[in-house]
RNA sequence: GCCCAGGUAGCUCAGUCGGUAGAGCAAGGGACUGAAAAUCCCUGUGUCGGCGGUUCGAUUCCGUCCCUGGGCA
């Protein structure tokens, strides 16, 4: 039995594929510790796009073992409730094999549900789904604010009136449970949400976190973006479109595959002009992944170019 | 060389019937609990091409010069 945790986190094209396959095969070669690799990257779960995910390659995969990848389809989309099931159990198991558990990502919200826990709620019904998303459609946002006026109203001090997705959510999840999401809201905030000194596992956690200077970091992203067109993202696509898939799955709508399929759209004029709004894009995402991690407590920071050696004995020292 | 169009924010452009300017995108900051690579919020940015003239006052009108694009030679 183990229960040491290793996260490895850090925005988007900051070397953690590299970093944590590295960090792995050290464990078990240098401390001849069994590791595996579980990944907390929201895109990483579908089994049909990987080139515009950057998802770890097969011959990567190779040496270590590799868990929470290509376990959904892009036509049945996860969701952090899902993610956490699956990876509690996933976790749980490798520990009770005395494997030392690497986990690997850059979605911080998926990360912080695993270990913080979820509001207790339920996945919505399509029925109650549908009922709130026609209303909306047919009427706008003021009859989904009366509702929440009646049944939730601090909800509608929490959220922005323009914040139409978490108001309707809001609303579903009292049609659903009959509690308000404000209250459950309440409930963890006390909690702390982003100290990962106090989890609601027993698992010992080291949580590494990758990060380089901006302006290196776009010049990664952008080579990073300019060579997923070189290996096939296009070609991904279009194999996709014959296998059936709409090309509309929400997954298809992220970055790198929204604009790849604009392109074969016509609604860019140029390759050139497609890859400079991924990237901007990607630039963006790794913002947005910053903040979200700066406020996450504690972290250790690390460059990926500089850093392996550092890295590499603060875990050894974390698994003595 | 001549004619036309234009030169305003990092980019694309709007505008000021004369009182020193604003959109989109980019950028910076933030939020975030069953869509999270999603979604949402907040914030600037300026010798208004240069120099003269008219005017209480010019980015705006006039002259001239420079630059860019198109046309004619």
């Amino acid at each position: 039995m183990r229960n040491q945790l290793i996260i490895i986190s850090g925005p988007t094209a900051s070397g953690k594929t590299k970093t944590s396959i590295e960090l792995a095969k050290r464990i078990i070669d240098q401390l001849k510790i069994p590791a595996v690799i579980v990944n907390f990257d929201s895109l990483l779960f579908y089994k049909e796009i990987s080139i515009g995910t950057a998802k770890p390659t097969k011959s990567e995969q190779n040496n270590i073992e590799h868990f929470m990848i290509d376990i959904a389809s892009i036509s049945s989309p996860m969701n952090a409730a899902e993610f956490i099931k699956k990876g509690e159990i996933l976790i749980k198991e490798m520990m009770s094999q005395s494997k030392c558990v690497i986990l690997v990502g850059g979605s911080a919200f998926y990360l912080r549900a695993l270990l913080k826990g979820m509001y207790e709620s339920i996945s919505p019904t399509e029925e109650i789904k549908d009922k709130f998303e026609l209303l909306y459609q047919k009427s706008g946002i003021e009859p989904i604010i009366s509702f929440l006026e009646k049944h939730d109203p601090q909800s509608l001090i929490n959220l922005h009136e323009n914040d139409h997705y978490r108001l309707i959510r809001a609303a579903i999840h009292f049609e659903m449970t009959g509690t308000t999401i404000s209250s459950q809201k309440k409930i963890l905030d006390e909690l702390s949400p982003y100290d990962f000194t106090d989890i609601i596992h027993d698992w010992k956690t080291l949580h590494l976190y990758l990060d380089l200077p901006k302006d290196q970091h776009f010049e990664i992203i952008k080579t990073r973006t300019r060579n997923m067109f070189n290996i096939g993202l296009m070609e991904e696509i279009e194999a996709l479109s014959q296998q059936g898939f709409s090309l509309l799955e929400k997954p298809l709508g992220s970055i790198g595959y929204k604009e790849a399929i604009d392109l074969r759209n016509g609604l860019y004029a140029t390759q050139e002009e497609c890859i400079e709004r991924i990237a901007i894009s990607t630039r963006q995402l790794a913002k947005s992944q910053r903040t979200f991690f700066k406020k996450i407590t504690p972290r250790l920071c690390f460059n990926p170019l500089s850093d392996q050696e550092k890295i590499f004995s603060t875990v050894e020292q974390f698994l003595s």
